[in-house]
DNA sequence: CTGCTTACTTGATATTTATCAAGCGGGCAT
DNA sequence: ATGCCCGCTTGATAAATATCAAGTAAGCAG
């Protein structure tokens, strides 16, 4: 194991409980490709040949209807991408296109199926994954459906600022219009939220975010676990 | 196989692929249930100590906070509800509560959990129904995040009027609350977004739908495969 | 049958969100 | 360094959606 085809890939959750033969016969087919910024991957509708694994850079997961675009998702290293569609051999329900420069190893949909039914400790690991996205998406639904706009932002700041360990400022990780779409609100209501949670103790300087007054700002957003925990 | 415990059950995909002998340990420590209509079965935030399977009735998956309240699906019979949970041993996302009587058998979750490593043709299941249920969320955001109210009022007529066979007329599944909750609107926008659609060829009365043409609808609607198809 | 409850509807209004149109300002290529 | 592009901001306005307040009608219990 030590020595594997992509070591940042073997440690995944998703490939760690894998036999070495196994992950070996999986990555058999498996290549590893560089993308420069801004391209497009993946088209929605397609067919699902590929599950995806970023190594490094950014993907946003996005989808169009009738001249509208939304990001639904924002994957960042390492971790797989378009899971399901694999799985289920079906279409692709959002397109993808990198952000910045992004490796990806790329490993053929039908080798990751066979392997599943052929190593326990992979099949255990797909779906428990799987339910983790599953959740994951679940909880954006809440979001989406329960609060308003500024709500969302009030708690994706929150939880930012907790999973960096509450600093006393720290930097956006997308650009605002990425962050706008993935809120679901345009770039200049987003520009309008910042200026409203100045009420409620955010100082926003560029890209910059210091969260002057948590609880003031925690009494407005009333984070829940249920909908802005990463884990749970 | 023929005269196996819940027999709805059994035949479920879910559960259609596993060895008799695993089925049956799987139902020894499972019961069936039957509740009245409208009481409250699981609170979100509770532990996931039971797969729920829904073999006659229906039931509501909501969930609360901040003092308001949506409703995220609508489960059928027979299906299942909370499986991602289950798997992971984690608290219920959402609250679920009947909707009329309903027959529900429960299965502890260690039991679920344990089988899935003893059965591989259970496992197999297992992800393909998670599989099915994350496209299914990612549908409902692109749905929420791409498309205006009135925009997916149309699109659910058109997908349950497909699904019926497009008959000359067919009556809601859901009283109108219900659908108001699930589309993502007030009872009073449905009403008005009703009344929007008569210009598009949808007539109402009572319960009862009457596509009268349903190119014009289309044309608004502008449903596709990649939101509204429950399968693909 | 009568009266009650409850869902639904309708109208008026407020809030939220999007759109359109400038303007500002930082980063990057020439 | 200069000028240009692009993302961000701001203001004005429009559209979408929610809220509040009655009113209507259908179903059900007495």
């Amino acid at each position: 194991m030590s020595d594997s085809t992509f070591p940042e890939v073997r440690s995944l959750d998703l490939f760690a409980d894998m036999s070495d033969e196994n992950y070996a016969k999986l990555m058999r087919g498996a290549y590893l490709q560089t993308f420069p910024p801004h391209v497009d991957l993946i088209g929605e509708g397609e067919g699902a040949d590929f599950l995806h694994v970023l190594v490094s850079g950014a993907v946003d997961l996005f989808s169009r209807w009738n001249n509208r675009e939304t990001s639904v998702m924002i994957v960042k290293p390492v971790s797989t991408f378009i899971l399901a569609a694999t799985i289920r051999d079906a279409r692709y329900l959002m397109s993808a296109r990198t952000m910045e420069k992004s490796r990806i190893v790329m490993i053929p949909s039908q080798d990751v199926r066979a392997i599943f039914d052929l190593d326990a400790g992979f099949a255990r690991a797909v779906v428990v994954e799987l339910a983790a996205c599953y959740r994951s998406v679940i909880k954006t639904t809440k979001n989406l459906k329960l609060r308003t706009a500024l709500e969302r932002l009030a708690n994706y700041l929150l939880s930012r600022h907790r999973a960096y360990g509450a600093p006393a400022s720290f930097d956006l990780d997308l650009e605002k219009r990425q962050l706008a779409s993935v809120l679901g609100m345009t770039p200049e209501n987003l520009s309008r939220a910042f200026k409203a949670l100045q009420a409620y103790g955010v100082a926003v300087n560029g890209e910059k975010i210091e969260i002057t007054n948590p609880a003031l700002l925690q009494k407005f957003a009333k984070p829940t676990s249920l909908i802005d925990d990463d884990q749970t």
